[in-house]
DNA sequence: AGCACGCCGACT
DNA sequence: GTCGGCGTGCTC
């Protein structure tokens, strides 16, 4: 170090390391706590982030910090505090909860358009509904109280937002409001500049490396007190937070898919306790925890406030289930019927293909039965290299079978089709009907989404066919036919939440398409008219679906009446990664013991990504801190392979 | 996560 | 004899 430090620093980096390590600060240099410097690790130069300052040094080979790179701190000691809670349960370094809160600070992989994205409506002054009305004054007697606004599409939830949010402006604390990525449209950007002016921070994932910093700093400053963003939105910097807001609180893409793997939600309520703001959750269809957070006596309770009624009138689109059972092509004869009728009503039709991951699996072509595993009941996978069937959580597999045990047919098998198919479909029986066709593959190339919409929206098109993008289709005044072509996809994924997704699913498209066309239709094909999900959102029977799901996951013990954790396996060399997953599987086995149950190692449901191969560990447990705690342990003491990355998730949405 | 050190196999 | 695999350990 040198001669005539001033002082010293506690620095954290990130890496998965915990910290701090100590520096010296050189004669002239001025290193606040929250700001980054660029200092000498090991044999390389990191940035890292100034955590402490100190009078004394904590040992004797200190090195200097080589440069500040700011001249304002970025993080004040409230972020400093989230970031060590963060990498607490998430069980991560604190330099790496830090590098996450920055936006942009570390690039995320985002799922492109991974759900539905609402339409905020118009901006035109309307009288409040009473039940808005009643919301609204709800939320604003209580300084700190937790509300979940369950309503319909159309119901005007963003109204109720934003009025508390008004309210919360004005009692001189902050906004915090978040949208899934998808949802943060130009609409909804727009409609609350227009509302709040100059006091917003808008927080875009396309914002370069420094627009975001000026947006931050602005918060950072209390010159905006009203944040506005996805995910990462969630740690905005905002002074003296008033209202935290988690719109469409279902959203899978609240959870973070790299380290560290956080929820945004979770740390929405982890913010909104500390700082005794209000709490609003919002969706037409809460998750299930969601669910049970409003229905039971125990604390953290929340206020469930309904909104019933859609503003702009009209009855929900009349819905109706076909049942694929007979039907041996993709395009039952009531949905081409349908098509058929609502082009000669100069009218435009939407074919919805929920497929997520997973085009193809093995199941009965007569009546759709699928395998699930006896011990976890979730859909197993089909293993055509082996022949085998296989639970992705537990690895217990077994031959496929070869009569359905439901129905007796002989016809089973692997099968299966995607957008491609479909659209060859729509064009053999409908050569005469302009298709468009948008999925992953297509949109990769920018502002094919826009074009495509656009051009469905002016009139160009007569059918438009794909994943979940169609979605902000799903309104256009002209559409009078929304077809879901296979509601069951969602539920042959190899998950407990598959039932809660394909509920959701449907439920928000009917409601999202019935919005402006009282006499529009949906019809939804499916293998399983009798599934209690797929019936449930067709008929609309919300309450019923959530009691008998609810108490199904109390039977298998999921969450939320056990909390699940989490780790993944990867890396080039398949052998290593069995071995280290073994190994830790071993260790675990023991440390854990009868606090938590171990599932697998099992391959991960995609076994390889990009050419890494993927084993996974899951805990569930009764007792979280007991085992959350033991597993961190764990980790720090079990050696990976340096050719084996560890993943860490805890409280995973998504186990693929 | 990187990066270096250190110890065993087959090659100019 | 050396180049290079990867197991192990450390980073103020």
């Amino acid at each position: 170090m040198t001669e005539h430090a001033t002082g010293f620093v506690d620095v954290v980096f990130s890496v998965p390391v915990e910290g701090p390590f100590t520096y010296a600060v050189p004669a002239g240099m001025t290193c606040p706590v929250g700001v980054r410097v660029v200092a000498p690790f090991g044999r390389r130069t990191l940035t890292g982030f100034v955590v402490a300052v100190r009078d004394t040094p904590s040992r004797s080979d200190i090195r200097d910090i080589q440069r500040v790179i700011d001249a304002i701190p970025l993080f004040a000691d409230e972020q400093i505090d989230l970031a060590a809670w963060i990498s607490r349960l998430y069980l991560c370094s604190t330099g790496e909860a830090l590098s996450a809160m920055l936006p942009g600070g570390r690039r995320e992989k985002e799922p492109i358009l991974a759900g539905l994205a609402d339409d905020p409506g118009s901006d035109i002054t309307i009288d409040l509904s009473d039940e808005q009305s009643h919301a609204i004054s709800q939320i604003c007697t209580e300084r700190d109280g937790r509300f979940y606004v369950d309503g319909v599409t159309g119901s005007g939830k963003t109204e109720v937002f934003l009025r508390a949010a008004e309210h919360t402006l004005a009692e001189g604390r902050s906004v915090v409001y978040l949208v899934p990525e998808i949802a943060l449209t130009h609409q909804l950007e727009a409609l609350v500049r227009r509302r709040f002016e100059n006091q917003v921070a808008i927080l875009h994932s396309r914002l370069t490396p420094s627009e975001r910093l000026s947006q931050w700093q602005r918060l950072r400053s209390g010159e905006a007190r009203f944040a506005l963003g996805a995910r990462s939105a969630v740690f905005a910097p905002v002074r003296d937070p008033g209202l935290f807001i988690v719109d469409e609180e279902h959203e899978g893409s609240y959870k973070s898919g790299s380290t560290p793997r956080y929820h945004a939600r979770q740390v929405a309520m982890y913010r909104a306790r500390r700082h005794g703001a209000r709490l609003i959750f919002g969706s037409a269809t809460p998750s299930v925890e969601a669910m049970q957070l409003m229905t039971q006596g125990t604390p953290p309770h929340f206020h469930r406030l309904r909104l019933t009624r859609r503003l702009a009138g009209g009855a929900p689109p009349a819905i109706s289930i076909i049942d694929l059972k007979d039907s041996k092509a993709i395009l039952s004869p009531q949905l081409r019927t349908a098509i058929r009728e609502t082009h000669s009503a100069g009218r435009q039709t939407i074919l919805f293909l929920n497929r997520r991951g997973f085009s193809h699996f093995f199941h009965c072509r007569s009546c759709g039965y699928q395998m699930t595993c006896r011990r976890c009941s979730v859909g197993m996978t089909y293993h055509k290299s082996r022949n085998r069937m296989i639970c992705h959580y537990c690895g217990y597999n077994t031959q496929p079978m070869h009569v359905c045990p439901e129905c007796g047919s002989l016809d089973v098998g692997y099968g299966g089709f995607g957008t491609e198919q479909v659209e060859d479909d729509v064009r053999s029986h409908f050569p005469d009907l302009r298709v468009a066709r948008l999925d992953t593959d297509v949109v990769a190339k920018k502002h094919v989404l826009k074009e495509v919409l656009d051009s469905f929206h002016a009139g160009d098109y007569d059918l438009l066919l794909g994943t979940q993008m169609v979605a902000k289709g799903l309104n256009f005044p002209k559409v009078g036919l929304v077809g879901i072509v296979l509601a069951d996809v969602g539920l042959s994924m190899p998950d407990f939440r598959a039932a809660e997704r394909t509920f959701s699913l449907i439920t928000q498209v009917a409601g999202r398409a019935g919005r402006y066309l009282p006499d529009g239709v949906v019809l939804v094909q499916t293998y399983h008219p009798q599934h209690s999900a797929v019936k449930a959102a067709v008929q609309g029977d919300s309450e019923g679906w959530y009691r008998a799901e609810l108490i199904e996951r109390k039977l298998l013990g999921f969450p939320p009446f056990s909390r699940l954790i989490r780790i993944v396996f990867r890396g080039k060399k398949a052998d290593k990664v069995r071995q280290d997953a073994e190994a830790f599987a071993r260790e675990a086995e023991r440390a854990v013991g009868s606090d938590a149950e171990m599932l697998g190692p099992s391959e991960c449901p995609l076994s390889i990504i990009n050419g890494s191969y993927r084993r996974h560990i899951l805990f569930r447990t009764r007792t979280f801190d007991k085992t959350h705690h033991r597993v961190g342990v764990l980790l720090s003491n079990v050696p990976a392979s340096p050719t084996v990355y560890r993943e860490v998730d805890v409280d995973p949405v998504a186990l693929l």
